[in-house]
DNA sequence: CGCAGTTTTGATTCATCTCAATTTGTGTGG
DNA sequence: CCACACAAATTGAGATGAATCAAAACTGCG
């Protein structure tokens, strides 16, 4: 409906905004991975611009009418949900090469919140059109099911950890996978910058933030990082790995 | 592969053989859903067939290579995920009508167990074939994401549940959501046959299989509901629901 | 009819929450 | 540039909900 309109228009790429993933360096995390040259081309007129999100701004709410989902070029996100009776729950921190929006799908409107954490730049990827690009381009239709199917997975790793893990385990969890992320992403494995407060992590953990804090703590204590403040440094990656799977260390 | 033998034959309902979604009496819940005649009959050619499984056995397993998903045509199954650990999380039950397996498709294995909790039968959808229907059949590929679009915003839910709700609250929440299936599906909404052992629905809520147990009791000692092992009966859901959503009551 | 698996119930322990005080960090305006 | 106010984080003490351990009752199946 709304993609009649942008379909005629010339796909100018306004000042210094070249958005093209062909030219991405994120393209081999992003939605483009493994498309052809050909393909990659097709794939830059779909993108329908980018937008600059400060820290602090939403790029959308629960309620807003979904129309596109957004690819992160730069920056921090969190997506939370919340219910009427004032519940919120952290359902998950994003970084740069994500996908982010594909909840809204299901019924045409958001169903959760994102937020920047940082000043943040997405690539809007117009919903009516990806599909109809997806039809003729048949990697990239996979491609899109298997980032929505690592979604899924990504959700069920959350709800093990929730349903099954204690307070350290979790953060000890939730510390290895941010370490990865920005591996993959070319940075330091070891030391990094938290974007989220302890109150954050702690909605995203189901904990409270006090246990948070007292759990960085005590990880500082028996010598697997050190914190201070939102900056993190992993110093023992084994014992925080042991930390999670002790078939016979952790059960009393 | 085997659709072009079924394309030629009259659509007579041979006793299990014959697969039609077109004739299935669940078509307005599953992925046959706002198709047109003319898309029904082609979806019916790329059903794999049917397969029955007796209770206690799997549909698949976690590493089995990923090749088709499959849709609920009667009973009920239950999907978890377990790690090296031996740590064990029920991430869902589904019933008619729904779609599991998309796990598999972001690895192309499967990341979690499926089995059926009782004599239950599923359709065959082999993944590669209904990519390129879907490819043909915008309104099937629109509809196949909304799908697993409902997926994450299920798990959301769940996550939602595990991370901010009491014990109570999450069986609560769990009985009314079960309640709310069975009627979608033309079942009463008060009185059903829990299929699942106190463990499991523990595993799912993130609770020992006592506390989900005394928190059936309390509900009976309240009068909300009635139960006798596996049988549950409604009795107050105005009451139940007020559980879940106490904005003055339920914090102290 | 007996046995194994499931469920219920009780007593106790323990992890996390709650409440509260203090410290540290951050952004703003004089 | 410093002081102030506010937000975030740390730490402690005590309360509490759920886990654990244990035993008994029930169910269904062979």
């Amino acid at each position: 409906m709304h993609a009649n309109v942008k379909q005629n228009v010339i796909p100018l790429n306004v000042p210094g905004l070249k958005v093209a993933c062909s030219q991405c360096n994120l393209r081999e995390l992003c939605l483009p991975f493994g498309l052809a040259e050909e393909e990659l081309e097709r794939l830059d007129t779909l993108i329908g611009g980018r937008r600059k999100i400060k820290r602090g701004q939403h790029l959308y709410r629960s309620g807003d009418p979904f129309e596109a989902i957004f690819a992160i070029k730069a920056g921090f996100f969190k997506t939370d949900v919340l219910t009427e009776d004032g519940r919120d729950q952290v359902t998950g921190f994003q970084m740069a090469g994500e996908i982010i929006g594909m909840d809204g799908i299901s019924t045409e409107a958001h169903t959760c919140n994102a937020v920047a954490l940082e000043d943040s730049e997405v690539c809007l990827i117009p919903f009516a059109e990806l599909e109809s690009l997806s039809s003729e381009i048949r990697a990239l239709q996979h491609h899109f099911h298997k980032v929505m199917s690592r979604e899924i997975v990504r959700d069920h790793g959350v709800m093990m950890l929730l349903g099954t893990m204690r307070a350290e385990e979790r953060l000890a969890a939730f510390l290895l996978n941010l370490s990865q992320r920005f591996t993959a992403r070319g940075y330091s494995s070891a030391e990094f910058h938290l974007r989220m407060t302890r109150e954050e992590i702690g909605s995203y953990l189901g904990l409270k933030l006090e246990t948070v804090s007292r759990a960085f703590s005590r990880f500082q204590d028996e010598g697997l990082i050190s914190v201070q403040q939102k900056h993190i440094r992993i110093l023992d990656i084994p014992n925080l790995k042991a930390l999670l799977g002790p078939p016979g260390g952790g059960r009393h």
